[in-house]
RNA sequence: GUGGGCGUAGCUCAGUUGGUUAGAGCGCCAGGUUGUGGUCCUGGAGGUCGGGGGUUCGAGACCCCUCGCUCACCCCA
């Protein structure tokens, strides 16, 4: 470790590629985490919190050792007990491992939000430590399930305000079409090796699904006539991914075919999607995507199990909204802040009184000035300030002093405040009052 | 992991061919207004010039190393 590295050790900031998400940047995060839940909760899943850290052989076997995120990308270490862990490169294998774990009785349908990391070098919208919202459903083989999943996810995309985006569908087949697709596309590829660029010359025959996942003109031209899995799949594999285009256009969900559409995840099969945002930069623009991965609990020593699910990275979602402009703008945080230049004893306890009474409150501290406290109401986004005085104290009153509008400060019986400031705010509509619709 | 650009106050930035105690706007604090915000005026606090080393009489500026951000590659969310 060099002297630079090791300084560093001593200075407060978060590692390379991680970030704190502060107010009111976390308001969003709430704000966005709380749609996904009540939205997958609607359509029967529940939450699964599993541990950052993992047995790093369950990534190993899950995802592949093969995979650029297990062999280049994943956090590894051995802990105390010499144990090789893991820091969770993403969500699908805890959740499968969970599964094996505790045999739940299928379907079994979880969603999570859980930070994910990836050691790779960070820029923007791509980070060491990110976040994914995400669904997985084990159990259930029907491509109904897999529509449905498809759908879950771009609902809650729309459900956003997102318009850009757009959904590519694609099948990797299984067990007994895949070996021979791939020698078919192995075959197409050996004699065209010269053509493809740089990184991918010589090593097509290892992985040649990456080549036509590459971006390069060089190989995009030597693989224009490749051979495409859709016209190679076994006839179950083709019925279900019919199936699955016919669900989606039932349920008036957009997508295209994309027969490039390679995920990086060895446990994929059949059904892989993923969601792009037009209105981000194309290296970032990759905001959420899933699959079947009808093997992957078997591979963890589970029973043979089909599952389908998918993730999406919070900061990319983020990102796509702030392109298209459309997330919400955030509530007023609070209905209340209470002044008291008497000494602090009424904000003491009125604060503590209207907090008990359901409305969002806050104080100033430190004795500060008249002037000083009502800017930090102002500041604090409330909408009545309650200022109490030396007269107030005397006279046991506190002053309603709304902050928004032009109505008048007026003076209220201390033993009235609860009921006169939500009638107030009840009048003003800042909060709801009881439904007097028919 | 590879390559380019950039790091000066909380934020956005200025800082001349190297030359005294490093500046502005916004924000923050206080006062003007001895009981009242959003406007205005005045004052104040706040800086290891990312870090370390070097060149020099003298470095925010030049050189080397390093850390971070950023853009691209790779790969992905």
């Amino acid at each position: 470790m060099n002297p630079g590295t090791a300084a560093r050790a001593d200075t407060a900031r978060t590692p390379k590629g991680m970030h704190d998400v502060v107010w009111p940047e976390s308001a969003r995060w709430e704000l966005t985490v709380a749609r996904f839940a009540r939205l997958v909760e609607s359509a029967g899943y529940g939450l699964a919190i599993t541990p950052v850290l993992e047995h790093a052989g369950i990534f190993h076997r899950g995802i592949g050792e093969g995979s650029e995120v297990v062999g280049k990308e994943m956090y590894t270490f051995a802990d105390r007990d010499g144990q090789l862990m893991a820091l969770r490169p993403e969500g699908t294998a805890p959740i499968a491992r969970s599964f094996v774990q505790h045999h739940p009785v299928p379907p079994w349908k979880t969603w999570y939000i859980a930070p994910s990391f990836r050691h790779e070098n960070p820029q923007h919208g791509r980070y060491r430590q990110h976040f994914q919202l995400g669904v997985e459903a084990l159990g259930p083989a029907d491509a109904d399930l897999d529509a449905e999943t498809v759908a879950l996810a771009h609902e809650f995309l729309a459900g956003l305000g997102l318009r850009q985006v757009t959904l590519k569908l694609h099948s990797m087949g299984d067990g007994v079409c895949r070996p021979g697709y791939l020698a078919l596309l192995g075959a197409y590829l050996a004699p065209r090796q010269a053509a493809l660029c740089q990184p991918h010359q010589g090593r097509a025959s290892e992985n040649p699904l990456r080549v036509l996942d590459c971006k390069t003109p060089e190989c995009r031209a030597a693989t224009a006539d490749a051979p495409h899995f859709l016209d190679h799949l076994c006839d179950p594999c083709t019925e279900h991914f019919g199936r699955v285009r016919s669900g989606l256009d039932a349920l008036g969900v957009p997508f295209t075919l994309d027969h490039r559409l390679v995920r990086g995840f060895d446990y994929y099969t059949r059904t892989t999607f993923e969601f792009a945002s037009g209105a981000t930069p194309a290296a970032q623009n990759g905001i959420g995507g899933g699959g079947r991965y009808d093997g992957l609990v078997e591979l963890l020593g589970g029973p043979p199990t089909a599952g389908i699910g998918f993730g999406i990275g919070m900061e990319r979602v983020l990102m796509a909204c702030d392109a298209e402009g459309t997330f919400p703008t955030a509530a007023p945080q609070l209905d209340a802040y209470v002044m008291d230049t008497t000494g602090g004893e009424s904000a003491l306890t009125l604060t503590a009184e209207l907090r008990r009474a359901g409305l969002r409150v806050d104080r100033a501290f430190d004795g500060r000035s008249m002037k000083s406290q009502i800017r930090s109401a102002d500041r604090s986004g409330a909408l009545v300030a309650l200022v109490v005085g030396p007269q107030e104290l005397a006279a046991g009153t506190v002053g309603l002093r709304p902050l928004r509008g032009d109505a008048e400060q007026r003076s209220v019986p201390r033993a009235d405040i609860v009921s006169e400031l939500k009638g107030f705010l009840i009048n003003a509509m800042f909060i709801e009052g009881p439904d007097t619709t028919p």
